[in-house]
DNA sequence: CTAGGGTTAG
């Protein structure tokens, strides 16, 4: 008898879902019913990895129908389901459920809830889980941290981060480099970049070597800085280390010199991710365009821009924006406006983003009625904030249009939008619509 | 059965 459930196993790593199924299916009933739950376990997982989640779920509830009781293998590998589909809510139900069957959860069980919802952007989740974990007398273990701090991270809670970080070694549990690579981003994300380089050298102290994650949060850090010479400096170390840079790393490099002002330097490190025989993707064209933006190269743009579907790389709202706002930099707003309407026809949903640079992009060429046009299409799909107000009214204000000017800024102050950040025009006192 | 990284304006 062939152990079924290893080669599901392996099927699952390589996203062989269907194949997964099949041995399933062809497998015979008659296995002993543990054998047959880790199969199906197995089977999940396959299928969870292999992007069918839905399936993943159809079979666990297949499970109970052939009176099979789920373990809490089961229950992970279901949550694990839930957290591919972001179907958190259905996750939650599935803890009750699993709580009503008296099957204990385990930290696998904790884990994969608190990573969920670092998934989901629920942070406060996480963390409930956490603290759930300790009412049922699991010890959290690396996983668990590491979980907790990346669901932190992403809402750049880095107080928060840290203080769990501070917590890990009174519980016993050891940081790797997980855990410091987590936490330097959480500090990079919540405008804490020193600390975070702080925590990135603390490691090699603690000697957890740094890896190419390790490498690319230090880089993000400085980039922060605008600190350009030490994000070459660690370039230097990652080939004294021999940590091989891929196309994440070059993607937060071009980023990172950009910041600092050296856009060319930007351009040469797209240049080396081909060279290093990488593919490049969607962030790394992104990226090289928002250095010619920097560098006000709009006819170097749209070289890159057209070598996009030669790489087979589809732009995104993030490459239009980056365009649009290039062009409004330049003053050139009917190529604001043809890149703006150039989305629609791929079906890219313009975004709060696209909307305010391409007002920005009329209002300095006085094209009030233009501007005034897009504020109000805006205001169907997106939520104008105080930036789309500002330049809608600069906007009709460079166009004599006072009136609309005003009533804009009586619709934003109803809606409280921008809280207390109002457009500068309003509050010049030489401005004719207010003083 | 569980954990980490990169892209946008004013």
């Amino acid at each position: 008898m062939v152990r079924i459930s290893g080669k599901i196993t392996s099927c699952g790593k390589l996203a062989l879902w269907q194949r997964a199924c099949s041995l399933l299916v062809g497998a015979t009933a008659s296995l002993p019913r543990r054998r047959s739950v880790a199969k199906s376990n197995a089977t999940i997982t396959a299928m969870e990895q292999g992007r069918e989640w839905q399936l993943g779920l159809v079979l666990f509830h297949s499970i109970a129908k052939n009176q099979i009781n789920p373990d809490v293998i089961s229950f992970t590998a279901a949550l694990n389901c839930c957290g591919r589909g972001r179907q958190w809510h259905l996750a939650l139900e599935f803890y009750e459920a699993m709580l009503r069957e008296r099957v204990k959860p385990n930290s696998y069980v904790f884990n994969t809830m608190i990573s969920m919802f670092e998934k989901v952007r629920k942070w406060q989740h996480a963390l409930a889980f956490f603290t759930e974990m300790a009412s049922r007398q699991v010890q959290p273990d690396v996983f668990s941290f590491n979980s907790s701090i990346s669901a932190f991270e992403k809402a750049a809670q880095w107080w928060l981060a840290l203080s769990w970080f501070d917590t890990m070694s009174p519980h016993e549990v050891q940081p790797n480099v997980v855990t410091y690579n987590a936490s330097i981003s959480a500090l990079e994300k919540g405008s804490q970049w020193q600390r975070g380089i702080q925590l990135f050298k603390a490691m090699q102290m603690c000697h957890v070597s740094p890896d190419i994650v390790s490498y690319c949060a230090a880089i993000t850090s400085f980039g922060k800085g605008g600190e350009w010479q030490q994000v070459l400096l660690l370039h230097d170390e990652m080939s004294k280390r021999r940590v091989v840079p891929n196309m994440l790393s070059f993607n937060a490099t071009i980023s990172a010199v950009d910041k600092g002002g050296q856009w060319q330097l930007g351009l040469c490190f797209f240049n080396s991710i081909a060279q290093n025989k990488l593919q490049r993707d969607v962030i790394s064209f992104t990226a090289a365009l928002t250095c010619c933006g920097r560098g006000q190269q709009w006819q170097l743009a749209l070289h890159f821009f057209g070598a996009m579907p030669r790489a087979r790389v589809e732009p995104n709202a993030y490459t239009f924006n980056v365009i649009i706002s290039m062009f409004e930099k330049v003053g050139a707003w009917h190529h604001s406006l043809s890149f703006f309407t150039g989305m629609a026809s791929r079906q890219i949903q313009p975004d709060v983003f696209s909307f305010n640079s391409s007002i920005s992009s009329f209002e300095k060429a006085a094209q009030w009625s233009l501007a005034l046009s897009w504020f109000d299409a805006m205001s169907e799909k997106v939520q104008p904030d105080v930036y789309s107000f500002n330049s809608t009214i600069s906007a009709c204000e460079k166009g004599s249009q006072w009136q609309q000017g005003i009533s804009l800024f009586e619709a934003m102050t109803k809606h409280k939008v921008g809280g207390f950040a109002l457009s500068q025009d309003l509050y010049n006192p030489d401005h004719p619509c207010i003083y």
